[in-house]
RNA sequence: CGCGGAGUAGAGCAAUCCGGUAGCUCGUCGGGCUCAUAACCCGGAGGUUGUAGGUUCAAAUCCUAUCUCCGCAA
């Protein structure tokens, strides 16, 4: 089958390497635009771009599909079925029907929940038991096609969204193959989404980030691993800001105000609203690196009955 | 030249403004104590203070250049 792909970031790269390492012909893959990244802001090719380089992949970086552009260069390469996994574009109807077996989604969530940019962030976030990946037959809506085939993933406790991201990136190309596999085979059976329990979520800010001392431990917990490795979650201490990379959950009681540090030796525990102590285990200040938190207080940056969060 | 912080023993920090041969906590090694402990006591090892120049009787500290790391912004 000739397939184009469409993706942008990390997460899409396991999917595409599938497709390489399969039968079917990759006849071009679209991303984004390459972009400047970091502190000098150096003009970097996204992941998929690397990767569809290596295999000799046309590359497309369309900065728009709308008003037939997208057509046009569908066109050229007369694709089968188009996959898309995590592309940042929304698809024109034209461009959806040129396919004979029209754009096929790899979405990392349980459809109909978690509908939009951010479904593994959020199902941590939620502190959900598990999560998933649905395949579905895109239409002109926001992940709302008819459903193709799901996988299932248990979330862990302490796991995070980077973590999860790894698994369900791979989770997702496994999908993404049975899927195409199913399509061939025509033993497809498409389910309409329960429009009526769907949610949706947006883009990330780095306001998410900060922590809010009066909520359950268990919250801020999920708050810290949810938004890990990316955006991070952050208090601040003596006006500086501090970075939460690594929490742990505590059966530790406390009296203590809120954000309040209850224990600074041997280990640091925190204050939280329920009245538990949240542990923190890898933090960051801002201008130093990241560390654990024994090395944290060995250097006496902080102290019992220091207050976060201000 | 977007804004800012930092490079000192294995780790985290202090001493830098007001130059005078480097200190604290943890770890590590040895010994001791205790029913016991992420407990405590005693002792030791470990640093040409990111790099290169300069000023000086003397530089971690002042001057110049350079490399690296990090927070914000994007």
């Amino acid at each position: 089958m000739r397939i184009a792909f469409m993706g942008t970031p990390d997460f899409s790269v396991p999917c595409l390497r599938a497709l390489a390492a399969s039968k079917h012909e990759v006849v071009g893959v679209f991303c984004q635009p390459d972009k400047p990244v970091g502190r000098k802001q150096i003009l970097t090719p996204p992941p998929v771009k690397e990767e569809a380089l290596i295999h000799g992949y046309r590359v497309f970086q369309p900065t728009t599909l709308k008003n037939g552009a997208g057509v046009a260069l569908l066109r050229e390469i007369e694709p089968d079925l188009v996959i898309v996994v995590a592309y940042g574009k929304i698809l024109p109807p034209d461009f959806l029907s040129f396919p004979k077996y029209g754009c096929v989604n790899v979405h990392a969530s349980l459809l109909p929940r978690y509908r939009g940019a951010s479904p593994i962030h959020r199902a941590v976030l939620n502190g959900d038991m598990e999560t998933g990946v649905t395949t579905m037959q895109l239409d002109e809506g926001m992940d709302t096609g008819d459903i193709l085939l799901v996988k299932k993933v248990p979330i862990g406790p302490d796991e995070t969204t980077e973590d999860l991201f790894d698994v369900l990136s791979a989770v997702g190309a496994e999908a993404m193959m049975e899927t195409i596999g199913q399509i061939e085979a025509g033993t497809l059976h498409p389910v309409a989404q329960d429009h009526d329990r769907a949610t949706a979520v947006g883009l990330l800010t780095k306001e998410l980030g900060e922590v809010d001392w009066t909520k359950p431990m268990q919250t801020i917990h999920n708050q810290v691993r949810g938004l890990y490795s990316w955006p991070g979650a952050y208090t601040f201490l003596g006006g500086s800001v501090l970075k939460l990379h690594r929490t742990a959950r505590t059966a530790v009681g406390t009296s203590k105000a809120p954000g309040t540090v209850v224990k600074a030796r041997g280990q640091l525990l925190v204050a939280c609203g329920d009245g538990l102590c949240l542990e923190l285990k890898e933090v960051q200040l801002s201008g130093k690196k990241r560390m654990d938190a024994a090395a944290f207080l060995n250097g006496n940056q902080i102290a019992e009955g220091d207050v976060l969060g201000s």
